[in-house]
DNA sequence: ACCTGAACACCGTTCAAGT
DNA sequence: ACCTGAACACCGTTCAAGT
C-alpha cells in the first residue's frame, strides 16, 4: 500500500491543477488566466505547476485532453439520432468551450505541443464523421471534403454565436441530402 | 502649406506604425510581437505608439482595417469569374493572414474594439456573398445559411492548411449547385 | 501637439534551497 | 521526489517632464 501511495497522490494533485485550469481557461480565457491564478485555485504555488507541466502550453494540452475525453464519453452515451440532431447536440454541448477553440488555433502555430494536439484532434473528428456520412449515403468521393466542411462549420458555429433559428438553418442546410 | 503639414506628418507616422505592425502581426503573430518590436521597426519609441493608439488592441484594429481595405481594393480589380474560382482566389490571397484571423477570434471576446470589428466584418462578408449566391441561383431561403457556411469554410481553410487537392475538393463541394 | 525615459504592476519561467 | 521563495527578463501601460 505505501508503495503506490505516492503516485496516486501525484495523479490527484495533477488532476486538481488540470481541473482548476479547465474552469479558468474556459470561462476567462487562456491569456487572461495567469498561472498564479491557476495555482491559487488549485491550492499550490505557481512554481509547483512546473513540477507537473513543462510550461503553460503543456497545461493547456492537458486541459484539452481532459475536455475531449469527457465529451467523447458523454457522446458515447447518447442514443443514435438523425445526423442533423447529432451535430446540433454537439454544437450545443461544446459551445461553452469557445475560448478553448480559439486559443488552440492561436497557439497551434507557436507551441508545437498545441499544434500536434490540434492535428490529431482533426484526424479523430474526420474519422468519426466519415462513418456518419457514409451511413447517410454521401458518395465516397465527397466523404473527405464533406467531413472537412462539417468540422469547419461546427468550429464556426462554436466561435460565432448565432440565433437559435440561424444555427438550425445552417445545420439543416449542411446536413440536407444532396 | 505650413497649415496642413502637421496633420500630414501625423498621418504618415501613423501609417508607418500600422505598416510595421501589419508585417509583424502577420508573420510573427500578435502575442509574439511586443510593442517595443513594433516601435523599433517603425522608428519610434514604445510610448509614442500610445499617442496614436489607445492600446495594443486598437493598433490591431487599425491593422485589420488596413488589410481589409487593401484586400477589397484588390478584389475589385479582379474580373468576374465562376463562384468557385472566386472563393479559391480569396483563400489563396488571404491565407497569409491566418494569424490575424486566429487572433481576432481570440481577442474578440476580451477586447470590445476587436469584437466590434469582427462583427462588422462578418456583416460585410455576408452582404457581399449573398449577391454571389443569388446570382448563382441559390433559393432565397437558403441564402443566409449558405453565406454563413461559406464564411466558416473560408475561415476554416485559412486556418487549417490543406493540400491543394483537398482544398479544391472542399471548395468544389461547397459551391456545387444543389 | 507630440515625444520621451523612467517607473509600475504583472507575467511566464528558472533555480538554488529546503523537506 | 516534491515543493517553495526569491529572482530574472520581459510585457503592456502610465505619467511627469521635455520640446
Amino acid at each position: 500500500m505505501p508503495r503506490n501511495r505516492r503516485p496516486q497522490d501525484r495523479e490527484e494533485k495533477r488532476a486538481e491543477i488540470v481541473a482548476a485550469a479547465t474552469t479558468l481557461f474556459t470561462e476567462s480565457g487562456f491569456d487572461q488566466t495567469s498561472l498564479s491564478k491557476v495555482a491559487s485555485a488549485a491550492g499550490v504555488t505557481t512554481t509547483t505547476i512546473y513540477w507537473y507541466f513543462a510550461d503553460k502550453d503543456a497545461l493547456l494540452v492537458a486541459v484539452l485532453d481532459d475536455v475531449l475525453d469527457t465529451a467523447l464519453a458523454e457522446a458515447a452515451l447518447e442514443p443514435e439520432r438523425p445526423w442533423a440532431e447529432q451535430v446540433l447536440w454537439a454544437v450545443d454541448r461544446l459551445e461553452r468551450f469557445e475560448r478553448l477553440v480559439t486559443v488552440v488555433h492561436a497557439r497551434a502555430a507557436t507551441a508545437e505541443a498545441v499544434g500536434a494536439w490540434h492535428d490529431s484532434f482533426h484526424t479523430l473528428m474526420d474519422a468519426m464523421m466519415v462513418e456518419g456520412y457514409r451511413g447517410a449515403g454521401v458518395p465516397e468521393a465527397d466523404l473527405v471534403p464533406m467531413t472537412r466542411i462539417s468540422a469547419f462549420v461546427v468550429e464556426g458555429l462554436m466561435t460565432h454565436p448565432q440565433t437559435e433559428h440561424d444555427r438550425r438553418a445552417v445545420i439543416e442546410l449542411l446536413t440536407r441530402p444532396r
